[in-house]
DNA sequence: TTAGTAAGTAACCAGTTAGTGTATTTGGCA
DNA sequence: TGCCAAATACACTAACTGGTTACTTACTAA
């Protein structure tokens, strides 16, 4: 292309792993509608030809783009370790990593919007997502219930409500922002709007859970 | 509109109506990329040009269903009379509401989806949802310094932080109900789940309010 | 060296899509 | 009644879009 002759690889995972990156970004940006092949193909710096090679369709590779994005998040929370914390700090800690993952896979949230638009049914048929993601409800489900042995946590919550719950005041300021700016006439995406959100989040987390909030506010 | 022989009337309303009408469901179903402008004009039983003649561009159209749509929940805002109610009262009316809107207009939250999609450029670009919409901010600062000065809640909390959660922990539970229905293996719009989701949200924000919430439970 | 195969490419196609030009119909009104 | 503008029907198009065909190029095993 430019003069300084790069000579073409041949390189399949490389290729692969490029348009996966671009569609992505592409799905993530505008939709599974309002991508588009021919761009997902010019931003990956592969041909069109490849992407129907290896993924056979758009919405195929549309599936394999949100496999890719579960897989990934589920390997995030996997690598928590919050066994050693104890349940305030630990249900703390799962707050904010939501929170986080969230602000740094912006893509994420866009696209489970984008499957969710659509029914969910790419990942209804999707092999590598079976077996259902009980990893985060069990580990919000023993955090709970360490905290109720504790004398820390009230008993009776349910962690899949409570799990949709943490997932919720974080995924909603983050996707809606844009009509939130709009509409509440101030910054969300500052510095210190996000440290604020967070915080607001922490607190609604833990006035939900916690026996005794305003006590243990200051441990 | 009955069966029996409608002479064609001339009726711009009733065709500019319809046309809003089917391009909402339209929209909503698909999003702004997906819907198509001759599916929205069948379903409207409108010809195609009329949406051109009314309404300029698919964009155009777009943004219009948005509008109606914005002006529409605000007008439900307004016709809320929380100020009768004691300040739990009314909060806990407030999250009642804003469940029920999401449940009873289902467009409307894939609808302000797709927006956010787009960066919320069409509701900038809107001359009728200029001023805009502090009313429910405000409903909600009004029942915070209502309850604070009862004594039932607390101080220092800020009514669009709370605003925000109100909408998040019910939005993202109906927006996300196809991939949370998959992923936690339980249903999600069923009768039972639903109430259960509204009292779980009710929970949330009444303990995130309350100055002494397990009191007041039994109030 | 070479045959086989996988990787990569360019041109193309058939169907679709937003948007238009224009002739025709209709209802209100003088 | 007859005029006229609003409303409507419909054929059309230019650009686009997902997907394909036919082909070239690089690598590798024997």
């Amino acid at each position: 292309m430019d003069g300084t002759a790069q000579p073409r690889v041949r390189d399949a995972e490389a290729t692969q792993a490029r348009i996966l990156q671009a569609a992505k970004e592409e799905f993530a940006r505008l939709g599974l509608a309002g991508a588009r092949v021919d761009v997902i193909a010019e931003r990956a710096e592969a041909n069109k030809r490849m992407i129907y090679h290896y993924f056979g369709s758009k919405e195929d590779l549309f599936r394999h783009v949100l496999e890719a994005a579960y897989l990934d998040i589920r390997a995030a929370e996997r690598a928590l370790e919050l066994e050693h914390l104890d349940p305030p700090r630990a249900m703390e800690a799962l707050v904010r990593f939501t929170w986080d993952y969230y602000l740094e896979n912006p893509e994420f949230i866009r696209l489970v919007n984008s499957e969710n638009l659509h029914g969910a049914r790419h990942i209804a048929e999707s092999d590598r997502l079976n077996e259902p993601s009980r990893g985060l409800t069990e580990l919000i489900g023993g955090i709970l219930a360490r905290g109720v042995a504790s004398g820390d946590f009230r008993d009776g919550i349910d962690p899949v409500q409570l799990n949709i719950t943490i997932a919720a005041i974080g995924y909603y300021y983050l996707t809606n922002r844009h009509t939130g700016e709009h509409l509440f006439e101030r910054p969300f995406m500052t510095p210190e709007a996000l440290a604020e959100r967070l915080a607001f989040n922490i607190e609604t987390i833990m006035r939900m859970v916690l026996r005794d909030p305003d006590r243990a506010a200051r441990a």
